[in-house]
DNA sequence: CATGAATGAGACTTCATTCAT
DNA sequence: AATGAATGAAGTCTCATTCAT
């Protein structure tokens, strides 16, 4: 009885593995490095595994020998991408300067990393990583919303530490602050795609920070105390 | 340009395709409408011409008497959803408010508009008005720059407005204050997108005007005021 | 909020409908009818939709355009000829006959159809029913049960009607019974196909059933009755 | 023929391919293991080179190594299996008991084999040895004659003792009554892959023998003597 | 001998678009 | 004007099979 039962059970078939060597670690950095590239160029749906495959002179069949399916593929180069820009965050990090100068470290290095391949995968998050799938499962969604937390934590955890030491105003939600800082910066990167123009990464960044940061900062105290002062002054006057 | 009134910004010069007649133009508006729907929902890759005919109960081939293809209808449905856009703002702006005021109306409008409808089409015009087209020639993207010039040209002139009167800090180029407002706002909306948290739209709209306010303002000019009153006392009580 | 909620509703995408107009039921006549001759011949999985469609001379596409896919083409192949069947058998049975008669002539039908074209979609259907998919959902499965029940109906309503006037035992479960009357036969039908061999028809149906009638008969039936003639004949010839 | 013995009925001429000594041998009986079940679970088109493979934990590769393609090994598979099923059953076969007793226990051997494992090779059997192929030499179908004349033999020489010794009928084709044999016993075999039943092997074959005897039998005498009886009789009577 | 790696060939399916009616 | 019907072109993906190492 057992063994009818073994006849007729349920069994996925069964899912070439990926090879594993070393050559077969190099192709698949081949294949993610131009898959973001086209990925890139021509986001989601219009991005061919044929382009890819031709890109690198192989046959479409050894793209799919090394990823699942498009869809996988895609997810590993966004993945790695994030990777990147986190790394190069905590890596280069002057923690020991002070909020401000490190939030302009931030800024940069985003700016750069974007510029550099970034915007199409940009938009690429950005636009894939809103639909909903049909099944609801919101296949890329729920990869997105973890990768996107990844991605802005060592901004959320600097802007924590900068409201804990004062540098930062406490009196607004980490989140909202948040999209003060990348909001602006992801604007002026769309602007770069969308209209072509060229800018100074260097002075775009500096300027940036310095213009937010009158909106993040703890309010003055030597501000304040002006503040009571002409009003006691107004008092004063008032009296005589 | 005579006939840009409406929406064509984006249309091609009048065509021997499309019908003229009052029917033929309420043809032309339930399909722009549908396709609005369906473009917003799906994006331009994986919204059909299958399914804006079907909603509209009609044959896909009528699509296509008025329209030349997927492509021009898109660009219709884009450049009509900016011109609504612009003409709410145009409409309802209180000019003779304070800048912050209408600031606040501003920003105000774009989240009610963008939230009603416009998250799928926001993330259409991002996402596809970056693609390379294979000819190179960036179809969509000519016509997009001039669009999003008319579509922030009222926030333009209301910074301008405000750097003229002292309202606003004179000493940053007006497109980087732009960047300012419109992209924390569009950072707001992406979160609302992809995470599907909701949001107070009249609260967010306030709160982000008043964390934003400080950064637009002239910078020191508070402070500078303030010291000069200081310094100005300390003498006259140094002669006393 | 509710346009929101809207905006980001899951809708599957619309399927495309197959046309219904004359011309179209043609095609799908055309298509069932080709469909039928390749799906025979070579089997669900080595049937290509490129065959079927080169075969008809028209584009593969049209064949997309008329079922949802080779799997919904394959099951109502499959449909279609079991309904032939049943629709033979239920039009030409000898109602009034004995229950022999009526046996002989579901027998004699079925040879008939299955060796004119049917083998081949027998072994479809027994070779493909059978198949468990990998998602668990036996897609083909759940319906061939109730083909199979349709399909045997009339035989089992046949038999049961023999039962219940004496001309068939009662005491053996009708499912015995059907494969003592299907079985044979099928077998039959394999020999000719994988042989090659040619038969009989008329002969062959005719064989069978007076193979089987012995077994399907109460057993002792005539010969009880026969014994009491001879007893009763004894006593008479005593009398004399 | 000189290598028949085991398996080679459909076997080609010895390879040069196919290595030689213990281990290869091992290898070769795994491989045919493995190939055994994955064909029986999927048939042939749905097993794939790369999962028999796996369960052997060796490459894809190997197997080629061993069997010149996927083709050569299913043959090699259907062939071993056939040749364990006519050992069992010459190894078994109580040649002293009647006739009927031997028919018994070869209907309960092979119920018992097919249910084990063979179901879905009788599956491939039936459904493979038709297909015709693109040249039209119908690989698989002219070796299956001949296994399928090897695998009823012992039931065609069992049936041929009985009528020679009048315990079986001697009016009836020895095909026919194989067919009466066979034919219900794989009906209810797929009875029970299609609908999932489970059955009692001992009693069904008990069952199915018992019911299958009297068509079997040779007539009773009595019943023939009887019958001449009332045939006399009615001749008598119509003279009076 | 074993295999890691690659691939040619071909499968099903989708969809914007055309055209005769 | 509207559409029913057809399709070319393209896309993703699978798999048996080969070959150098």
């Amino acid at each position: 009885m057992a063994a009818v039962t073994t006849a007729t059970t349920l069994n996925a078939p069964p899912q070439r593995r990926s090879p594993a060597g070393a050559k077969a670690e190099q192709r698949v950095r081949d294949i993610l490095r131009v898959g973001r590239e086209v990925f890139a160029e021509r986001g989601y749906e219009r991005a061919t595994t044929t382009e890819i495959a031709q890109r690198l002179g192989i046959s479409e069949a050894t793209v799919f020998t090394y990823f699942r399916g498009k869809r996988e593929l895609c997810m590993r180069v966004i993945g790695d991408w994030y990777d990147e820009i986190i790394a190069a965050i905590e890596t280069g990090l002057p923690r020991k300067a002070s909020v401000r100068v490190q939030l302009e470290f931030m800024v940069h290095t985003h700016l750069r990393l974007f510029l550099i391949q970034g915007t199409g995968l940009c938009a690429l998050v950005l636009s894939e990583g809103r639909k909903k799938q049909d099944n609801g499962s919101q296949e890329f969604g729920d990869a997105f919303v973890e990768l996107q937390r990844r991605y802005t934590a060592p901004l959320m955890e600097l802007l924590a530490r900068g409201q804990a030491n004062g540098e930062v105003r406490g009196d607004i939600p980490l989140r909202l602050l948040r999209s003060l800082v990348f909001g602006p910066m992801e604007h002026i990167l769309w602007e770069v795609i969308i209209a072509g123009r060229q800018i100074d990464i260097d002075a775009s960044a500096h300027d940036l920070v310095a213009l937010l940061w009158p909106a993040l900062q703890a309010p003055d105290h030597e501000l304040l105390s002006l503040r009571q002062l002409r009003s006691e002054l107004g008092a004063a006057l008032a009296r005589l």
